[in-house]
DNA sequence: ATTAGCACTCCCTCCGCTTGAGTGCCAATT
DNA sequence: AATTGGCACTCAAGCGGAGGGAGTGCTAAT
């Protein structure tokens, strides 16, 4: 594309995601393109229009990016802001000062990103399925009932109420936890599946089966792992004066089913993901755009980080602030989750 | 205040919470009092709005309950209705089917009340100032911090790291978790209080101290155990398709710290509270209704769990399930939280 | 290739009109 | 004395047309 309507697209862009309102050639001649007039402006527009980048609410109305106008904005048109100041500030005291315990720390994090972002945030565990068992603990409940304690990586932890088929009394019980957590400390799910394989039946057996259901709950139901935050934000956008539009994003937010699955088909594929409008195949997403990113302190462990927002968004700032709150995260973790 | 008016009021009440309509004198005369001729019933619509019960929107409407008018119905007409089959069985299988894991078992409840009230819930995990420790554990990081765990009664899981003065290895700290555990298990905050005061200085007090600030911060800070679902139920209602209403309501939702203190100052005073439109203190619930109850295995350990809506709600059934699912969440706790 | 000029389109807002549900009151009825 | 039929009155909501205005597309001139 010529760089003068890659200039124009950008700056319908830009203007459209601030003022919400369709933009014209006046508009545009006025306060981006001083040596040009609105006629020429308004052939260029026609022209953008045409290729498929620019729609027209109505005839007589200005122009609006169309989604495919967003995906060449984001992919070739649009700079990263610098983060100002004080938000770097408040993204790295809040990360900085977020808890150890994993379920916190990502609630933490979903807070920061809606503060940042003024859209809705969605922030999943850092979590994979090569992570390892960090601790391990048994409490007696009643003689046959046994609380099962899983650390993980990322500092999750899960309790589990497991039947065991003969009574072991607390002190027995913890010198168990100790010679199991020796053989599983460090490991991963496969790991610990092939040593279950060569172990006898046993208490200790039974112990380990039921660790792994719970590593395989892990894995499949990391839904109980994803927040969401900042629906409020979204309130204030004209696009969700309509609250059809918005049932249908909270029908997504709400069901932590559909919403770990949503990540982890997106999140597959690379490390900035930024969806826009139809592209989705969440139909119930489709006027929104949703920007993913992972966060971890490791290449095993890999956390979601994103917003769900109308397709018109200031990409550029969210990009650059999302980035910010992954690599703060990211250091985070490192430092509490070893 | 005379049968009669009682039965109309009674009539206006449940006619305006599920039509949504102002209601009118034909419409009663109609539906509720085939003996009696409209211009009877306006002559007591007039009566009651003079009494403050009702209140007209405009001079030529029907009238709808005031405050005033839906405190009545629910403290002298209100019946509870009984629960249909179909949602005692989805209440007792969800609930008892909840997951030990404290922080899981409420996200389980809170669904369970949004989904059959239809409309946004809040729930806030069982605890107690007078809750016991149930177990603790510590695990070691590098040398110097350790990770502290504590596990409370309703199965409330908080880690910790905490930093020691002298280098421990987890052999050693194994060990003092276990004696530690001896004699904090089954105390609560006080308890464990004055055995730290008479501990002399060393690792085992330090770690005790620290479990004391965890303590106390699980105190204040049950703010990390409120969670809240269903607000798309919200969308539905005609009284948000303003989304400024709705913005005010989420306001108070997603910030954990209000919701907290919220519940907190009102369940102290009994156990089921229904709090109408400008009854509530906080001035952005003013248009909306909260209804709360406890749940507890124990009267040790309560929990809360109620139901935000617009005042227009459906009383009678609200409070009913609201019930059913505190007696399921109670029974359910009590099995695995022993 | 650019631009000034101009007719045209269509949304939005305002205004007045009509309709209909509902009220309040009065006089008649039981 | 309570109830009721009758009736004038009120007001929100829906409809339709007029006017304004922002913006376009096209044409002809530069």
């Amino acid at each position: 594309m010529e760089a003068r309507k890659r200039a124009i697209l950008k700056a319908v862009v830009q203007e459209f995601t601030t003022s919400a309102v369709p933009v014209g050639s006046q508009i545009l001649a006025n306060r981006y393109f001083l040596n040009l007039s609105s006629a020429t402006i308004r052939n260029e527009l026609s022209n953008l229009a045409d290729l498929g980048y620019l729609v027209q609410p109505h005839t007589s109305a200005g122009r609006i990016p169309s989604d495919q106008g967003y995906r060449y904005f984001v992919d070739f048109l649009m700079e990263t802001e610098p983060l100002p100041r004080p938000v770097k500030v408040f993204i790295e005291e809040q990360v900085q000062g977020a808890p150890a315990d994993g379920q916190l720390f990502v609630e933490r994090v979903a807070m920061v990103v809606a503060a940042v972002t003024h859209n809705a945030s969605v922030v999943s565990a850092a979590y994979g399925p090569r992570a390892r068992i960090k601790h391990l603990d048994l409490v007696s409940l009643d003689p046959q009932a046994v609380l099962l304690i899983l650390l993980m990586e990322g500092n999750l932890l899960r309790q589990q109420v497991i039947e065991i088929s003969q009574p072991v009394e607390q002190g027995a019980l913890s010198r168990l936890a100790g010679r199991i957590l020796k053989n599983v400390a460090g490991k991963d799910r496969e790991e610990v599946g092939s040593l279950a394989e060569r172990l006898t039946p046993g208490v200790e057996n039974e112990v380990l089966s039921q660790v792994l259901v719970l590593l395989d709950h892990f894995e499949q139901g990391a839904e109980t792992l994803v927040v969401h935050d900042g629906v409020r934000n979204l309130l204030k956008q004209p696009e969700f004066t309509d609250t059809a539009r918005l049932h249908e994003v909270l029908e997504i937010l709400e069901e932590s089913r559909h919403l770990s699955a949503l990540l982890r088909q997106l999140i597959m594929e690379s490390d900035l993901q930024v969806v826009i409008g139809s592209e989705n195949l969440t139909e119930q997403l489709r006027s929104c755009t949703v920007v993913l990113t992972t966060y971890g302190p490791s290449g095993r462990l890999k956390g979601t980080l994103g917003v769900v927002g109308p397709t018109r968004m200031q990409y550029g700032q969210i990009v650059a602030r999302l980035g910010a709150v992954a690599r703060a995260a990211s250091q985070r973790l490192a430092e509490i989750a070893s």
